[in-house]
DNA sequence: ATTTTTTTGTACCATTTCGCATTTAATTCC
DNA sequence: GGAATTAAATGCGAAATGGTACAAAAAAAT
């Protein structure tokens, strides 16, 4: 494999994203716009029932470019998954810092889990890693990594929101955080199945609720 | 179609499996068997990814007959579907209906789980309706259906588990019965997706231990 | 023994799939 | 303007896929 991303050394003064002055033929394609609809197709079919074809198509990039750009399509499949990580650590990690009292955090939280799990024009599109990600992890390692880092990822920020609420006293001494955690953990992947199986939003919104009501009394 | 089963009324006197007589070559196959391997395939790969060829080998029975005895591969992945359901029902339903303490009942009942999700030569093999038939639900009705029939008959019969605790003094009046079913699912939900991210079995017996003691707590 | 019925086994077909080789187009550098 | 560089576009090819037609085989019925 070439290095291709060796950015001009000049334009490595102010992180602007100004055009960087390519030397040939222009893309005709944003890579991130492009991996973006790769991950929709992904999270929607699967690895196996998701062709080539159907990527170039909801990229509009032809299969070449596909593949120069991203690699075949594990590559493409496993950096859409990173994406799609991102993308979701992006818009909760706010929450998981913010110092708010412990029941706000875990309703913003589900809030922001319900919006990514029920969008999607074609159907609720659910969660990568439950969907998809977690059954090619049995025969995958690399990707049985990821999906390993993401659970004890959202594991651990839940249970520093618990340890947080119970030093303010939120919660009572007995308490155990990482129980707790793993119990918040749970509702976010129950809700990920259950809006894939195109459960509505305000049935959705009562598990939670009900899930929040036990966590937060809990002893 | 054309009615098979049409079973002789002689032989309906004793349930007995009593060889029925039956005109033709005889199968070189037992139907059963053969969809447990279907249904092992389908689980461990999903929809897409299993091929006619890898069923056929599985089944040892070659395309046609399989086309022939089970339909084509999406029939064969629906009964093989529902092969799992009655056979994961049959093995939890004597636990719910058993007249037991709440905290016994829920141990037993992750025990079959974790068996369940973690047996399996190439791997654990998790549950299907989280792995594979979550995945198809979007877009096909049927299974979708199936799926929603699945998940509310586990909550379901997680309520009555929770309401008989109550009634019995081993939940607070307060208790939540409906709430904590739900918890009580998404506990079954999140330990199928860790195992299918081959987290060990201790651990996923830890979340369990750690579940269940919120939950016979739960105020 | 012949016919009938049911299943197996072989072979085939049209399509799809992934990947790549080659040519053509667009742009910068000299 | 021409060489160099990068990407797009076309299209090929080998393999795999879902499905089926058709003949051979094994049993019961006559």
């Amino acid at each position: 494999m070439v290095q291709k991303n060796k950015k001009p050394p000049t334009a490595a003064k102010l992180g602007a994203p100004v055009a960087p002055k390519r030397r040939g033929r222009p893309r005709a394609y944003e890579p991130d716009v492009a991996l973006g609809k790769a991950l929709d197709l992904f999270r929607r079919d699967g690895f196996a029932a998701t062709s080539l074809d159907d990527l170039s198509a909801a990229t509009g990039m032809n299969r070449p470019s596909l593949y120069g750009a991203f690699g075949d399509k594990r590559e493409l499949y496993i950096k859409s998954y990173q994406r799609y990580r991102d993308d979701a650590r992006a818009a909760m990690v706010d929450i998981f810092r913010a110092d708010a009292p412990l029941r706000e955090r875990l309703e913003r939280i589900y809030r922001i889990a319900l919006d990514i799990y029920l969008s999607g024009e074609s159907g609720p599109r659910g969660c990568f890693t439950v969907m998809t990600a977690a059954s090619e992890a049995v025969s995958d390692p690399d990707i049985r990594t990821m999906v390993l880092a993401g659970l004890t990822e959202l594991d651990k920020a839940f249970g520093i929101c618990f340890r947080d609420a119970r030093e303010r006293g939120e919660l009572p001494e007995g308490a155990d955080p990482a129980a707790l955690a793993h119990l918040a953990s749970a509702t976010i992947h129950t809700i990920a199945i259950r809006a894939r199986a195109r459960v509505p939003r305000n049935e959705l919104e009562a598990i939670v609720k009900g899930a929040i009501d036990v966590m937060c009394k809990a002893k």
